[in-house]
DNA sequence: ATGTAC
């Protein structure tokens, strides 16, 4: 081993296994090792903040297996980084809430259409308009749907069904989204009272921060035959649905942060963080916050459904013609923020895993028996949205991936700087009109401020965490798109 | 991310 292939920050140490691979080998109370899978340049960004610390912390967890890693687009999150992989035994392990995420099943959604960029040319700013105006956005109440308690409860069992039986949805949606929309293990009634009151009035929105809605057209195909079976071409016009599951999924994820640390005190002082909250496997509270958090996963699934449907309603109006010839159809929906129990390999054997993904996208290829038919001869897309001045990605499910991050790669560019140090930098109308009039991008918010801290400038170099997935094998670029039409809160 | 705190 070469000084080059040795990094020291501080007490940590990671030793370069290859090109991307890096190690932070077991010591002291750690169970593991950890990995971080990144380049140079990305290594550079992921240590300025807690991310490695935190990575370390996460490796104390009971029952993490094999390693625990950071994607390339890692950075400091509440207790697990944000683009944090950590897989724990599902029978002798535990399931931590903070190593999921507060927006439970916060993820994006691409529909596609059959309409090129040069029928769209002309009518941005009419689009833009008519989707910020029915699409609701912003904090706080206002949904497409303003749902009663039964609305609720129907959504929580029974996913995108609940969307179908209520006309936001037709079959073919349902073929297109992970586990067909509604995670079967979702308990309703392990969801308060008061998370159902918060997501009553929210059904059908899109929130605030980094959440948009994004009208894209694609710019590059980098592997023609699997572009093919995903229907996608250069110059296509698609739409990206970037949200989660608002106040409800918020609620479920402190209700049991606050659970677990009363009854599971013991586990907690062996934690390093106490953020790292984690409920034993097996444990009646385990069970409960798993049903609750697949009863939020359904819940954002109907959110993005909803808005998609909405969306085929608003082209129809401005384009003249109906959705289904406009072929406005579901390419996939994807999760980046669950923890979801799944069989891997572990030195060899077969074992239930609880794997944690937060901020971190499945990619599982082709042949995995939960992927939908459509793609299980070719591999899942996998969907990375870049920020609003950058172009967003289809990836598909890269070969490498089940052996390398339990079949999972990242979710998108990943922030540089706070939200506080955005808006000192940034002026929102600014950027705005500057990526309108330098990219011809038209980007319509509720909040001045929302675009200042989500200015391109924030984020990471996309185009580099997607080399860093594709080199390594775990998800394989498939397309690159660039925005037209950007709404957010 | 989030009725931006308990």
């Amino acid at each position: 081993m070469t000084d080059d292939d040795v990094k020291q920050f501080g007490d940590i140490r990671l030793e370069r296994v290859r090109e991307h691979v890096w190690e932070m080998p077991r010591e002291g109370e750690m169970r593991v090792p950890a990995r971080v899978l990144a380049s140079e340049q990305l290594l550079e960004q992921i240590r300025q903040d807690k991310t490695l610390e935190q990575l370390r912390n996460a490796t104390h967890l009971p029952g993490m297996t094999k390693h625990a890693i950071c994607m390339p687009d890692g950075h400091q999150g509440y207790g697990f980084p944000v683009g944090g992989v950590g897989a724990t035994d599902a029978e002798e392990g535990c399931i931590s809430p903070g190593s999921v995420g507060y927006d439970i099943n916060c993820g994006v959604r691409m529909m596609k259409t059959n309409l090129t960029y040069a029928e769209l040319e002309g009518k941005e700013e009419e689009l833009v308009d008519a989707l910020f105006a029915n699409v609701p956005s912003g904090l706080g109440g206002g949904g497409i749907v303003q749902g009663d308690v039964d609305a609720v409860e129907g959504v929580l069992d029974r996913g995108v069904d609940w969307a179908l039986e209520h006309g936001h949805a037709v079959e073919d949606d349902l073929a297109h989204c992970e586990d067909e929309g509604r995670r079967p293990d979702a308990d309703p009634d392990a969801v308060s009272q008061k998370a159902k009151d918060r997501g009553k009035n929210q059904l059908g929105s899109l929130g605030s921060g980094n959440h948009f809605l994004e009208v894209q057209r694609v710019t590059d195909v980098f592997r023609e035959d699997v572009a093919s079976e995903f229907g996608l071409e250069e110059d296509q016009i698609v739409v990206l649905i970037h949200c989660g599951s608002r106040g409800l999924g918020h609620q479920v994820c402190s209700d049991y942060l606050r659970k677990i640390e009363k009854e599971h005190g013991d586990l907690l002082d062996s934690l390093p963080d106490k953020e790292l909250a984690a409920a034993p496997a097996g444990s009646e509270l385990a069970e409960e916050y798993y049903g609750a958090m697949c009863a939020a996963i359904n819940f954002a699934w109907v959110n993005r459904q909803l808005i998609m449907h909405r969306t085929r309603r608003v082209f129809e109006r401005v384009f003249g013609r109906d959705w289904e010839a406009m072929e406005m159809d579901l390419l996939y929906d994807v999760a980046h923020n669950i923890a979801k129990k799944e069989v891997h390999e572990v030195d060899g054997e077969d074992r239930e895993l609880y794997v944690h993904r937060k901020g971190a996208t499945r990619a599982f290829p082709a042949g995995r028996p939960e992927l939908p038919s459509a793609y299980r001869d070719v591999g899942q897309p996998v969907i990375i949205p870049g920020s609003m001045g950058a172009g967003s990605y289809v990836l598909r499910g890269g070969e490498r991936s089940l052996d390398l991050t339990f079949g999972s790669t990242a979710h998108g560019a990943g922030r540089t700087m706070s939200r506080t140090q955005a808006k000192q930098e940034y002026w929102g109308e600014t950027v705005q009109d500057e990526l309108r009039d330098q990219q011809k991008i038209y980007v319509k918010a509720q909040s001045g401020a929302t675009v200042a801290e989500e200015a391109p400038g924030v984020y990471k170099d996309v185009d580099e965490v997607v080399r860093v997935s594709d080199e390594l094998g775990i998800g394989d670029k498939v397309a690159r798109t660039f925005p037209v039409c950007n709404i957010k809160g």
